[in-house]
RNA sequence: GGGCGCUUAGCUCAGCUGGUUCAGAGCGUCUGCCUUACAAGCAGAGGGUCGGCGGUUCGAAUCCGUCAGCGCCCACCA
């Protein structure tokens, strides 16, 4: 046997047995004959690094994988990573700035070459950090959203989409990213409240004699050289005078009609609304409806364009101060206001997005909405916490066209290809490459003299989502191979575990997805996590610095205590407060159960001995305990509430095992144990470690491999779940009991400062103990000198009630009378109240007549307790008072 | 503007279909212990009219209504 340090080093444990699970390849899947349980990661960015939100995320994953491979299934856990298309191009844009290249300065291949070279300079650190954290990932099936295997898959059903019908190229509005110069979608928009400025620009009527002018309210000044018309509502008296007017636009000069819509708000500003159709959804669609010209005012970069003919070149937001001086210069700003207004920004540059007229690509959503509504509603996939069916359901129901084609290079590059027509028409060819585009192209115009030379390929790539909505399909080849033994085998997979701030971009994307192109939903469940915050209730972010580096935290307290101290306070969808402190706990979580080991691997071992009353009664309620805990714990991952799992099982192990159980059964100092009492205790200890193995890895793997002798190779992770057995409740009562009595009697010794040493006299008044198990408990536990059955009470004892029935302990000298009165007096307050209250309630008819025969019962018995219990302690009183 | 959720001990939260041990856990606090597994520990203790009001019911932390406060999501305001 060897000696083992007082505490628990992680540093020695968990490099070595995470190259033991890899060396072995406990962590990899091929589909077998076994069920299977499949989680697909969610791939994080390629070039990030691990965050708090990641160490959540991937821990309950990491649990389930695990928890499902000791239910004897052929787990499987998927990980990889996204190529994260504008956030990446955005960072090696960042970095080329810096050594002084342009991104306009380099072809499409060079720029690619810099994004590849980044890629795997970066790449993959994330996967390296997940090692740490213990995931069992089957890294042999690593896969990335832009390799071959993948990419073709985006291609082939971008192809397929196209020839649906399901994706079409239009103009339409869309947000316009003038840092990164590329629409993004809807969801890619955030909103923030901003200080800015109401200007008040004075419109003059064109040719009126009185020289009148109309005031229009404006955020945006700059866009003038844009307005194609002012509008007023039909309804508003106030501005009745300027209908079937023109008026001329400040410093433009030019003349635009005033139109009539029901659209503009008579209470805001004046009532009159400019119109800019270009750079204004509103005012696009009321263009559409006013068939107004539409003039876009603006560059790429976000910039006057020639059109504006003044302003040229001049940033919007330089132009909208010059502007904003020349009106007043010009007597044409009435007046300007502060004003709060929501601006829109885009998320990854964090610049204002500016609405923009162009042409993109969009995927058609009512089809997909359709079909992906119903399942989630009628719990075919399941959302945990359900609450989040009612946010998909309104998302689908306003579902917009769906912006897939970004202006970025790093990315999967759209599949259309461009050409002439006879009659000067373009034509787009959508095809899987370029030959068969050749073909299409061909057939579509009717010309086989096309050349490859005559097509143009788009520039485009697409929105990184296209090929994340096909991850737990492109995982297991399902697109290019469909049908395929391993999409066969591992999906539908069972669970994801994701945020709901992506609910709409990846969840309920993949979903429609999996319908089209499995005919089957892509996992049974969704579980979604909270947010990670600091302990102020802050979101975690870089620039407040608030959050810590998940590898830090496990250097200081190893993964397992960090992982343990994260998910007891890691409620289902509830965000987490975090705070470094949760870690402690787990951490010392470890060190007991390290600590646990350590006792009970140094005990000396009489096989010829037999196990002492105590022992045995210790052996039989825990086995009831440990029963009782793990059809708990099923019950509870089953409904995904780990953290009440994790819970669970903490306090059968730290209160239950070592405070109660462990006591019962150790030997005395110098003495051995019982073969029979040992190898019990050790099943028990072996049973804790599986229970704790998914939330544990290592200390787990630890502790199992020197609890007994192993072979090469094996492994908790693969030690089968203990089997819940119907538990005894009798001798979990029993036990309740004896424990009441013990800490009343350490109460006692407290109250008294009598050291445990020094052993003590218990009385059971009139009444006898349970059984001899109980009383052979209470005597080591309590360290009782002689445990009297049907004994007399004696007036300078301590006295207590357990249940109905009276204890005491004798105590010759230094008795406390009138606090041992007051305490019994308030006992008697306790208990008259509770029996009148009691009594009403048996008194009432109503009571009686409608509630069920068991509640009744109930009641009655809880009557005839405190009766007992009222009279026991009257007569303690009486006892005492006699002195 | 539309939707969802939260309010229980000093802090963070459990409490699932109303009824025994329904008022709980962890942390923190207080008291006593370096007792031969563990001071990252052991033993003991205190602490809440379950946000307010009203209703349903024999019975409400639990169901309904309403008010107040907080949070999130969506749409978006010139």
């Amino acid at each position: 046997m060897k000696e083992l340090a007082p505490k628990y080093d992680p540093s020695l444990v968990e490099q070595k047995w995470y190259d033991y699970w890899m060396e072995h390849k406990l962590f990899h899947s091929e589909p077998d004959a076994r069920e299977p349980y499949t989680i697909v990661i969610p791939p994080p960015n390629v070039t990030g690094v691990l965050h708090m939100g990641h160490m959540l995320n991937e821990t309950i994953q990491d649990i389930l994988v695990r928890r499902a491979r000791q239910e004897g299934k052929n787990a499987c856990w998927v990980p990889g990573t996204d190529h994260a298309s504008i956030s990446t191009e955005t960072k090696v844009i960042a970095k080329l700035a810096k050594e002084g290249i342009r991104k306009t300065d380099l072809t499409r291949e060079q720029f690619l070459e810099h994004a590849w070279d980044w890629t795997h300079h970066h790449g993959g650190i994330i996967l390296q950090q997940l090692r740490k954290l213990g995931a069992s990932c089957d890294w042999d099936r690593t896969a990335f959203t832009m390799d071959p295997e993948r990419s073709k898959a985006v291609i082939k059903v971008f192809v397929d989409l196209y020839n649906k019908g399901l994706i079409y190229r239009g103009l339409r509005m869309v947000n316009w990213d003038p840092a990164n110069r590329t629409a993004i979608s809807d969801d890619e928009v955030f909103y923030e409240q901003e200080q800015s400025k109401l200007y008040y620009l004075k419109y003059f009527v064109a040719d009126d004699p009185e020289g009148r002018y109309a005031v229009v309210a404006t955020t945006r000044p700059e866009t003038i050289m844009g307005d194609t018309a002012m509008c007023i509502n039909p309804k508003d008296p106030k501005n009745e005078w300027l209908k079937g007017k023109r008026v001329i636009v400040p410093l433009v000069g030019r003349e635009v009609p005033v139109i009539e819509d029901r659209y503009v708000d008579i209470e805001f500003g004046t009532g009159c609304l400019k119109v800019t159709p270009a750079h204004d959804k509103n005012d696009y669609m009321l263009g559409k409806k006013h068939n107004l010209e539409t003039i876009d005012i603006f560059n790429e970069d976000g910039t006057v364009a020639e059109v504006a003919g003044m302003y040229v070149g001049m940033d919007r937001f330089d132009v909208r101060r010059q502007i904003a001086m020349d009106l007043e210069a010009a007597g044409l700003m009435e007046k300007v206001e502060d004003y709060v207004n929501n601006v829109g920004l885009s998320e990854r540059t964090k610049v204002p997005i500016e609405p923009r007229l162009s042409m993109q690509w969009f995927v058609s959503m009512k089809h997909f909405a359709d079909i992906s509504l119903a399942p989630v509603m009628d719990d075919i996939i399941g959302f945990v916490p359900p609450k989040y069916k009612t946010t998909y359901r309104n998302w689908l129901e306003n579902i917009q066209d769906w912006c897939i084609s970004r202006q970025l290079w790093w990315g999967h590059r759209i599949p259309a290809w461009y050409y002439t027509n006879a009659d000067s028409s373009q034509g787009i060819a959508v095809a899987e490459n370029e030959e068969e585009a050749l073909e299409v192209a061909r057939r579509q115009s009717g010309n086989p003299e096309l050349q490859l030379s005559d097509l143009r390929r788009d520039e485009d790539a697409l929105d990184t989502w296209f090929s994340s909505w096909l991850w737990p399909i492109t995982l297991f080849d399902g697109i290019n191979n469909p049908g395929n033994p391993e999409i066969s085998y591992y999906y539908p997979t069972n669970t994801l575990v994701t945020g709901p701030d992506i609910i709409f971009f990846w969840v309920a994307r993949m979903i429609m997805a999996g319908y089209e192109y499995v005919g089957n939903y892509p996992f049974k469940n969704v579980y979604f996590t909270g947010i990670v915050r600091d302990s102020l209730g802050r979101k975690m972010s870089k620039s407040l610095g608030n959050s810590p580096d998940p590898l830090d935290l496990i250097a200081k307290y190893g993964a397992d205590g960090v992982r343990c101290g994260m998910m007891m306070a890691a409620p289902a969808g509830n965000d987490i407060l975090f705070d470094e402190k949760l870690c402690e706990n787990g951490r010392n979580f470890c060190n007991k159960i390290w600590n646990a080991f350590r006792l009970v691997n140094g005990w000396q071992v009489d096989n010829d001995a037999k196990a002492d009353t105590a022992s045995e009664q210790a052996m039989k309620w825990f086995a009831a305990k440990l029963a009782a805990a793990e059809a708990e714990v099923a019950d509870l991952i089953g409904k995904f509430r780990i953290s009440e799992a994790l819970n669970v099982i903490y306090r059968l192990f730290w209160d239950e095992f070592s405070s109660w159980y462990l006591e019962m059964v150790k030997p005395a100092w110098g003495a051995a144990i019982s073969g029979r009492a040992y190898r019990a205790t050790q099943s028990y200890f072996d049973a804790l470690l599986r229970l704790l193995h998914p939330f544990m890895p290592f200390i787990t793997e630890e502790l199992w491999q020197n609890l007994d002798d192993r072979r090469p190779g094996e492994s908790i992770m693969y030690a089968p779940l203990p089997q819940p057995e119907a538990a005894d409740d009798a001798i979990l009562v029993e036990m309740e009991q004896t424990k009441e009595i013990v800490t009343a009697v350490r109460g006692v010794r407290a109250k008294r400062n009598i050291p445990q040493k020094e052993a003590l006299e218990l009385r059971v008044v009139s009444a006898s103990l349970a059984s001899p198990g109980q009383a052979a408990v209470v005597t080591r536990l309590a360290n009782t000198s002689k445990i009297v059955e049907n004994g007399q009470k004696d007036a300078t004892g301590a006295s207590f009630l357990v249940g109905t029935t009276e204890f005491c302990v004798p105590l010759a000298d230094n008795i406390d009378l009138d606090a041992e009165r007051a305490k019994i007096h308030k006992d008697i307050k306790y208990y008259e109240g509770f029996l009148a209250s009691v009594q009403k309630k048996l008194s009432n008819e109503r009571f009686v007549a409608k509630a069920p025969a068991a509640v009744i019962d109930a009641e009655r018995r809880k009557l005839s307790d405190a009766e007992t219990k009222l009279a026991t302690l009257r007569q303690a009183l009486a006892a005492i008072s006699d002195r």
